[in-house]
DNA sequence: TAAAATATTAGACCGATCGTCTATAAAAAT
DNA sequence: ATTTTTATAGACGATCGGTCTAATATTTTA
């Protein structure tokens, strides 16, 4: 489980070829993404995700001022991430739009099966805890939503448009429907470590639309 | 917030009346169940749960082994509590099995709303936080879900014989989808506050049976 | 090239939390 | 009446999380 990186780090200031980029913090992010999707907020001290780097605590409050501040970055750097994975996806103009649905939630079951259905989705874990987290991230949660929301409707959209969906279907209120759901799959495949909700959900999702 | 009540407990071997009922211990679960609803398992601390109730730690480990039997227990207690719900909703014959499906759901939005949504589902709760949880609670809340699909299953049998819902339903994993997806509303009518994901989810899925 | 400024690491420190343990109290059993 | 059982009371130590100050090495500047 453990990383180990005991490699004493240098200290002082550090040569200056990096233009405003800090490996230390790359890893700092990555790290507490991992954890956190695991283990969620509470649950997860600064430590461990220290540990896991080889980072000791003084460089942590270097870079971000508390732990709150640091998990409000993880959320903004997993919703880049995330966006630029739906822009590929579900954006992706050459696939009939319907079809770019089914790679997506594919891949994103292929890539829980990755590690062994252990990790979940950020904002869901971050969402179910909201009772013990800032209230600053509530806000910042919601807009994540909206935004998922919005690539799916436009994805949608384009399903009616080439009469692959209904025509009748409320692309908006299907897609805000979609998320929610899929946040309950992928809860319960963390719960149950297999594919089963999500595949179940993604059949059932594509189905409701016909 | 805080309940406090400072009022000293009687102290020594209680009367004998009650039959091995303890007044103490049910206000635990009930508080407990109330925190850890609204913030999850790792973000609360017993203090927490025992101050609400005016309740010393004495009497806590007198009553439950660890924070993980307490937990455990918690569970097991919200899984009765639940089940006798669900069999008193979905189980009513005099009532049309979808309308209870329908009624049980509002019921639920209810609930939520009398918390101003800051409370969730405990098994949805804990089952987010898997990673920081005994290993023990996994197989606890896989076996809720179950219970719990089995009740729907059987009311939507009961649907699809009385034709209300299309014969070739199959009802086990519908009742299956169900529980992923009203998981994952909970989630975010938490989030944001709203019985919004909640009522959408409960129409979409209705109208997925038809 | 020496001094000052800056960026980063190092880890001491304090308070909180968990779980234990001993003392106390009151009722029941003998 | 004495002992046993059931329960509350809360002090205590170990551990851990989060903050903060000191130390160190590099750049910048003069």
């Amino acid at each position: 489980m453990r990383s180990a990186t005991p490699l004493k780090r240098r200290r002082g200031r550090p040569p200056k070829d990096q233009a405003g980029f800090s490996q230390t913090k790359a890893e700092l992010i990555r790290s507490g993404m991992e954890v956190l999707t695991e283990k969620g907020y509470s649950a997860t001290g600064i430590d461990e995700i220290l540990r896991r780097v080889g980072v000791p605590k003084g460089s942590f409050y270097h870079y971000f001022k508390n732990k709150d501040a640091f998990g409000s970055e993880l959320i903004s750097n997993y919703a880049k991430f995330f966006e630029h994975k739906l822009d590929r996806s579900l954006g992706n103009r050459s696939l009939p739009a319907l079809q770019r649905l089914s790679l997506f939630m594919q891949d994103a079951i292929d890539g829980m099966a990755r590690h062994q259905f252990k990790r979940g989705c950020l904002v869901g874990n971050l969402g179910q805890e909201m009772g013990a987290l800032p209230e600053s991230f509530r806000r910042q949660l919601i807009e994540v939503f909206e935004t998922w929301q919005q690539r799916l409707e436009a994805c949608l959209e384009e399903a009616k448009a080439a009469g692959d969906i209904s025509a009748d279907t409320d692309c908006k209120q299907s897609a805000y429907l979609f998320w929610t759901g899929w946040e309950g799959a992928v809860l319960r495949a963390k719960l149950e470590r297999t594919p089963n909700a999500l595949q179940s959900y993604a059949d059932f999702f594509i189905n409701s639309l016909k």
